[in-house]
DNA sequence: GGGGTTACCTAAAGAGTATAGGCAGAGAGT
DNA sequence: ACTCTCTGCCTATACTCTTTAGGTAACCCC
């Protein structure tokens, strides 16, 4: 009966590094314990179960996208932070797909709350410092980069603009710029 | 054995409402048959099994939502068919959020390249000719918009603008607004 | 009303989730 | 070094869902 050292803390970096290689919905308590060699009820000790764990993986996600983006975006402004931001969610979609997409687990609200998700927007709203927004106006702004950059970054990575002229790099590239010029020049409200 | 009437249409239909009732992956066959009081092999002479009729849901979603689409941008143009058209995709993922994740549903490309998805494309594409956007900026624009009411609805309905102030009707159509503003002012690439 | 099609059935196997209770290996204290 | 205790991993079990194989009865046509 040897002992692994199974944690909750292997057990959801295992997950993740699984989610990546099979999917995010083909991460399984039994397809881990595999993993691990390891019988099924032997994660019920460190993990409360299947929500559990999923919960536990997408935590992780959202830190380390928040990690991610606070060194990308640190020293930076304008156009520079946004586009630094940015690339931090497309390209960590695209090497971590299904941390990614564990990171869009539904959390409970007290989860979300203690969550990096805060951390994110916060990030959004710091990138915004550089451009001349006032509340709500600024709120708007986050919530619109927030929709678009997780918008753009699932279509692509679910094939939604596949194999199409012109290649999905010309179109973040010219995308990033539509959005630094909008901010630059976000319209009044009409009375 | 009293014939129940099971037909292809008739598990497609009553799996979107489960969907809507229940959330999109709690649809199983097993739910399915227990709704229509049958026994869960009975289901297989119609459908193919899980993944089918969670695509063939799918599907019914696209098209539902390319038909809603169609009738609100005919007649209408510029800033007006933008919203409309955003408009059909934020209230159907209210009024059905299950059918709208299914939509979501990765499809293989042979059965996406058949969808309803094209339309949503054309559409999309359609509403531009009241702002004067040329190729490839025209592409650019549809992803964009794509990206972001994808983005918004998936946040708004998962919680992610949940209960802070500015409200997201607010917010809707502020960011439609910009919107709007950005596709008139659409910026120059920079050489 | 018989005959064929087919709609729905029973039966069964395989995989995932989850819980209850048991044994033995690791660490702590003397 | 030795025991004691804790706990990590185990076996066993029950439930759900998926999927296939093969049977029976209801409907449809002539």
């Amino acid at each position: 009966m040897a002992r692994v050292g199974l944690t909750a803390e292997r057990l959801t970096t295992a997950g993740a590094e699984l989610a990546d290689e099979v999917g995010f919905d083909q991460v399984t308590v039994s397809a881990l314990a595999r993993r691990f060699d390891v019988k099924v009820a032997s994660l019920y000790s460190h993990v409360r179960g299947s929500h559990d764990l999923r919960t536990r993986i997408a935590l992780l996600a959202l830190e380390e996208m928040a990690d991610l983006a606070g060194e990308a975006v640190a020293g930076r402004s304008g156009r520079d932070a946004l586009a630094a931001l940015a690339n931090v969610y497309r390209d960590y979609a695209r090497e971590h797909p299904g941390r990614y997409a564990a990171a869009r687990l539904r959390l409970d609200p007290e989860t979300a709350a203690a969550s990096a998700g805060v951390r994110h927007a916060r990030l959004t709203r710091a990138i915004l410092r550089g451009y001349a927004l006032e509340e709500p106006d600024q709120t708007h702004a986050v919530r619109l980069l927030g929709s678009f950059f997780h918008g753009y970054v699932s279509l692509e990575l679910g094939g939604g603009f596949s194999h199409s002229a012109p290649d999905t790099d010309t179109t973040w590239l010219r995308t990033l710029d539509a959005l630094d010029a909008l901010l630059r020049n976000w319209p009044k409200p009409v009375p």
